[in-house]
DNA sequence: CAATACTTGACAATATCAGTAAGGTATTTA
DNA sequence: TAAATACCTTACTGATATTGTCAAGTATTG
């Protein structure tokens, strides 16, 4: 249960490599593409929403690519996700524009809305750069 | 993103139904479809499943209906949503037969199977009781 | 024995996902 | 200034999973 859409994982992994270009080196989709195996047009429409939320600017001609629009530090997972697949709706009535109809007798609205702020936390916390040094400590969110 | 099934909401909600009625009362598949608003052949497919997994049992005839197995606080969230839709996977390659090409390479690997923890550790700690009491502490789990 | 309730399996409409394809636009370097 | 490089946009399609419905049973009890 839970799956996460391919297009929020390979955005993840083209942020990755976007980053370790930070901040000089742009990247090119050709790149990306081979070093994650993941279509070259695929990928346009991946890094198409993520530059047009300004989490990545692109630079046009010979030599360029793309590059993180700031520190890959202050880049969270959460962000990433968010632009790719919305926010963490774990139910349709808890989607931004949804209305729950049952929300003051439905005993579950709390608990898939805490779930949703659960994880929503947990990727907050973990940056582009935690993925880079692979210093992301899994205890730490676990009790 | 992350969206859960019905199945999965439905089914927690009825398994909520069924805990109100222990330890002796039977529920039937009707009430559960009037108060929960879920047609009574989707529940039939449900509650089906629960009661193979044996979360609950069934007593036949009129004046019949279903039962929880085990206390109310014996029964976490978890459960009920790893018979409805397997346990927490989010990539294919994190399922329970699912093998990893890039495994060693992959940087997001470690990633998602600690958010897949975290996610379980969280549906873990709460049961039918907390949803029946409503006491479950979202800030405990946030840091 | 009739009412009530559970059991099973087949099936279909939808929606979403995952990915491809084609053609266009912009920029830089030689 | 032209060729190379790279990004941009839109449309489309096949596969798969979801979300149920429907019909025809079987079992139990009052």
């Amino acid at each position: 249960m839970l799956k996460l859409s391919t297009k929020g994982q390979y955005g993840v992994r083209a942020m990755f490599e976007i980053a370790k270009g930070y901040p000089e080196k742009p990247v090119t989709i050709k790149e990306i593409s081979e070093k994650q195996d993941v279509s070259v047009s695929y990928l346009e429409q991946i890094l198409n929403k993520l530059r047009r939320a300004g989490l990545i600017k692109s630079v046009k001609g010979p030599g360029g690519g793309y590059l993180l629009s700031k520190e890959p530090d202050a880049v969270s997972i959460a962000e990433i996700l968010n632009e790719l697949e919305g926010p963490v709706a774990l139910t349709s009535c808890l989607e931004p524009d949804g209305r729950c109809v049952r929300v003051d007798n439905c005993v579950t609205h709390l608990l898939w809305k805490a779930l949703g702020q659960q994880i929503e936390a947990f990727l907050n916390t973990i940056t582009l750069k935690n993925l880079i040094t692979g210093d992301f400590n899994i205890k730490a969110f676990i009790r």
